[in-house]
DNA sequence: ACTAATTACCTTGTAATGCAAGGTACCTGG
DNA sequence: CCAGGTACCTTGCATTACAAGGTAATTAGT
């Protein structure tokens, strides 16, 4: 494979590669406030250290949409360094949502992968 | 958990479930062509087996994306039973873009299982 | 020979949403 | 009092899945 074609592919792969972390984004936001009381900057950390790149920009609006849809909450809390704090944590429902996601997940897994076996004959 | 709650909760998921679909999508498609030559219809068919709903609007478009980026290729067949077909294959590059993509779900894979074991306390 | 049904391909318009970029506001330290 | 750090949020753009509708080839029924 010459260095052209590397490089498209590598750029096409990025493309669906983004696709997939969109995906699986809202999830892995509730698994991440689950753990405990967070707040945005603290979210993004985690996400980082789990490989999942997420900006600003986007995690934002998506927690008030979760916020909206009733899966978290938050509370207003002083900081000792800066601004005040959203702090977020899971309402029941949000408990509710990730049991029914992580089964979602699984299931989609269980679906990949019957699609992998299937084609070990590459 | 009420009714109300229930229903908005179920909108709520199916809503987020679609995303996860959409980011697996690309990759699902490359790994049904990656099976042998398929149409269209029939790679619908196989997604459905899979347990993942795709509909015509969606498929077609993706199939012109994946060919222009030359991850797969196709030829004009007869059909018995109808108009001609496009019969879809892997191109060299679409099988090095199955390998990699397979790297990349096994990648999230890990992170969600790494984000839900740290959770059990729920 | 005509018509209806079937099969297959594709396009248009809409809505959702991630991201880059930019903006506001609070607090602390020099 | 102002510069830097921290935290919140919004706007505009691009991508893209889907619903709905359209074109065309073949076959079956009458």
């Amino acid at each position: 494979m010459d260095r052209n074609t590397e490089e498209n592919l590598k750029n096409d792969l990025e493309n669906t590669k983004a696709q997939m972390r969109k995906g699986i984004l809202e999830f892995c936001i509730l698994l991440v406030i689950s753990k405990g009381k967070t707040y945005a900057p603290d979210i993004l950390k985690q996400l980082e250290i789990a490989d999942l790149i997420v900006v600003e920009g986007t995690l934002y609006p998506l927690l008030s949409r979760l916020k909206n849809s009733g899966l978290v909450e938050y509370t207003w809390t002083e900081s000792k360094s800066g601004p005040p704090r959203k702090y977020y944590t899971l309402t029941t429902k949000g408990k509710e949502a990730i049991k029914r996601l992580t089964l979602t997940w699984n299931k989609f897994n269980k679906s990949i992968n019957s699609l992998i076996t299937k084609t070990e004959k590459i």
